[in-house]
Order: C-alpha cells, then structure tokens, then sequence
DNA sequence: GCTCATTTGTTCGTATGTATC
DNA sequence: TGATACATACGAACAAATGAG
C-alpha cells in the first residue's frame, strides 16, 4: 500500500520555496541581497551544503546571482540581457541588429475593457493604462505599439517624466519603479492588412501586410502585468526570436 | 601580481568539458547512459562530490537526465517536450492549441543555392535535400512549408517510408535516424503577400497577407542542419511563442 | 511478493581557496 | 591586513528507486 500523503520533501527544496516566497512577497526587492549562506543554514537548522543547494537551483532557475566575496542577491528581469530591449530586428541571420529609437505618441487611463482586462487578469471594471509607441530605425518608423497595464498596478505612472519612456525600455521601468521583474512573455504571431491607425503610425499604405503581435508579460507567481499588440512594417527587416 | 596565465580551471568543470565534447562528438548516442558517478569519480580521480556537481550542471544545461536508480543519460532534443512539435496555433491567449496533421509533398534532392548553403553553414557546391509540407487543421491548409538539409548529412532521407515524415516531427526523425539532436533554434518573422506557390498551396487568395518564418535548426557545437521557410495563414489562429 | 546489488538522491561536516571591501 | 562571503573539493552515511533473480 502506498504512504498516505507523506512524500517526504527535502530540507533543501523546503529552503528554496520558502526563499522564492518571499521575494515574491517583496521581502527583498531585485538587486538587494539576502542572508549569508551561514545565517540560512542556522537559521533553519541545515547543513551549510544544503544551503548552498537550495540557492544554487534558484540561480539556475534565474531569481537570484551571487558574487564570490559579496553575497547572493535577487535578481530582476531575466530576459532583457539581449532577448527582449524592444524588438530585435534583422535583415538576415547572421546580420546585426537594427538599432531603435523609441518616441511615446500617448499615455493615458482609459476604461477597461475586453479581452484586455481578461488577459490582464483583472475585472473588466478595472480601469488600465493606454500607451502607444512608435519605434523607429534611420528615423523611419517601423514599430506601432499599444500597450495595456492594469491602472491599480501602476498608480503614478502618467506622473514620470516622458523622456524616462524613451530612455530605458519598459521592462527597467516597471522594475525599477515598482518592483516588478519580467519573468516570461507570450506571443501571439500573425500577418494582417494595415488599418488606418497602423498605416498612418507606421506612414504606410492602407492595406499593406503588417505582421502583427500580441504579448502578455508576465511577472512573478504568473500574474500578467502587460497586454501589448504591436505592428511591424519593417521594409526588409524581420523581428528575431532564439528559442 | 597576478599569477601568469593561469586561471586554476576547476576540477569539475574540466570533467564536465570532457564529457560534453564525448556527448558532441557521439561517444554516447542520445538515450544511451554514460558511465556511473563512481566509475567516472575513479577514472578522474576526483570525488564523488566532484563528479556530482560536473553531471548536475550538463543536466541543468540540457544535455544528460538522471534517473534514481538506472543512471545518467544523454538528452535528446531539448525543446520538443512542448515548445516545438509542429506549430503551436492558438486562436487567443489562453486557447488550446489546435490539432495539426502533416502532408509530406515532396522530398527530393536539389544543387545547393544561396542563401540557403550559408545559412546551413556549407560549401555553395553542394547539394540539399528540399522538403515540401503542409500542415492541416480539420482539413484546412494554415502551413506550408518549405525545408532545405544538407544532402551529405543525411544521406538516404529520401529512402525512408512517406508516412513516417507524416507521423513524428523532423526534429525526432533527424534524432533517432541521424543522432543529431535539435539544441536551439533562430527564427525571422514578417509578414508578406502571398505569392502563387504559397497561394496554391494554402489554398488562398494570392496576395493574401501571410506569416512568413524563416528559421534555423541548430545541433551540438552551433552547427545548423536545417534552413526552413514557412507560410502560415492561419484564420483566426496564431502562431504561439514563449519565451 | 521478496531480496539484493546497483545507482542516483539527500544530508551532513570539514578544510581550503579566492574574491570583496 | 583582516573579516566576510562565496567556491571548490573531499568523503561519509543513509534514503529511495530500479531491475534482476
């Protein structure tokens, strides 16, 4: 007969739970450290080589760095390394990334609304964040994007200065100023025709084949914090992805 | 001052190398077990602990599995588990994915041709096989796509049974038949008009707007082994990503 | 169903090296 | 220089899963 209900969870996994709780719980912010090796292991009563083990599987799962001499710290967004600081446009493989200049067109509260506030994971109540973006390469646009954000989440945001939206990319931004990293995107893929908004942001024809994407941007315990949908005309350049 | 030249490599990471260039030069075939921690901690002459921190690490980075009680293995692909079987189509965020079935058109052997021979990392001189796919959903053509392998890779391709490309994805063809199995993948996405081949085959309108994918298939030490074109036109579907 | 040899998983503790400030 | 903190390395003991007999 099997044991019932006793799957004997290790000390270390135990640990490491309990650690990655409380970053979500804000407990430590990205970039500030937490206790010593030595402290957690008297702390909770373990060996210092379960310690180290509990913390190394939340490095390699990427919420926390250590530094040899320093001490081990939470880490914050882990995707903006070179994944995602806007978009990564190429001609070619094999071909350097086309460099972007980001212009804030609008940012404003506006009700919510469906399906935003459903993949949100808010009330369809709730009112969001409207920010629309243009991307430009050679100072010809090549990215139209809107943005949706919970208003509840980002009191203040309308308040900073606009030039700060076209200095660091959204991601440091929500970080920095509220504390949330950016654990994982999903993307939806596909090509349409330009409608009026797009032709006119992107200064295309009516009716070109635009490829289209939506995003959800996730931050910890999978809450989704940004709905996105953005429009590429990018003459012969491709968005780049490495899976 | 500082010692000359010698940045002491740890003995594990030395271990972990050699193991790594045995995997990549085929010593053990993808699924195979490779030798026990004892018998690997005695032929180095390091500890078990060693040994123990060497594997950890090439499981963390996708190369081996464990299994209590059997042994270590060498991992196959890696991102087939649920990234990369096919195409993930989605008709909005949170959707199931829809259900794809494959055709196999055409297989044959072709002179190789630019930029196809340098994107697969070979002589213009030599030959590819070209392969020809639709996918289909309840019947309905949403891909088409078009690959290209090196022909002295993967010689006698065009021997095995039609159905069996029907039945299991390239990656796990290529992997079981070849023991190449698929690391990372490159991706280039825009959006086009559909031209008449792509027109024909999808079934639509020629000019329809259409998502084109470039993509590059990597093996072990970042040789690429396919170069792949794809045409979606999906309806209400999406081509779904996650980083 | 049981036992046993094998293999990996967990935990402990110690000693020493190296980076940081 | 010294104190602190993480990194490497060793090895022992026991637990848990596997598969063969």
């Amino acid at each position: 007969m099997k044991k019932n209900c006793s799957p004997p969870i290790p000390a270390y996994y135990r640990l490491q739970t309990t650690i990655l709780e409380d970053i979500e719980k804000g407990r430590w912010k990205p970039g500030e450290s937490i206790p010593t090796e030595r402290s957690l292991a008297e702390l909770n009563r373990v060996s210092i080589g379960t310690v180290k083990k509990a913390l190394l599987n939340l490095v390699h799962e990427g919420y926390l760095y250590r530094v040899q001499g320093k001490g081990t710290f939470v880490a914050g967004t882990t995707l903006w390394k070179e994944s995602l600081r806007y978009y990564r446009l190429l001609k070619s493989f094999g071909d350097c990334e086309t460099e972007l200049n980001v212009e804030l067109l609008e940012l404003k509260v506006i009700p919510g609304f469906m399906p935003a506030n459903r993949y949100l994971g808010i009330p369809e109540g709730q009112k969001l964040y409207e920010m629309k973006r243009v991307f430009r390469s050679d100072g010809r646009p090549v990215v139209y994007n809107i943005s949706y954000l919970p208003h509840k989440l980002f009191k203040g945001l309308t308040g900073l200065p606009k030039n700060l939206f076209e200095k660091v990319t959204l991601y440091e931004l929500i970080e920095k100023n509220y504390g949330y990293p950016t654990i994982y995107n999903h993307e939806l893929f596909d090509a349409i025709e330009a409608g009026r908004e797009v032709a006119k942001a992107l200064e295309i024809l009516k009716g070109s084949p635009v490829l289209h994407i939506e995003m959800q941007s996730f931050t910890y315990k999978d809450k989704p914090y940004e709905y996105r949908q953005s429009y590429c005309f990018c003459g012969n350049r491709k968005v780049f992805r490495e899976t």
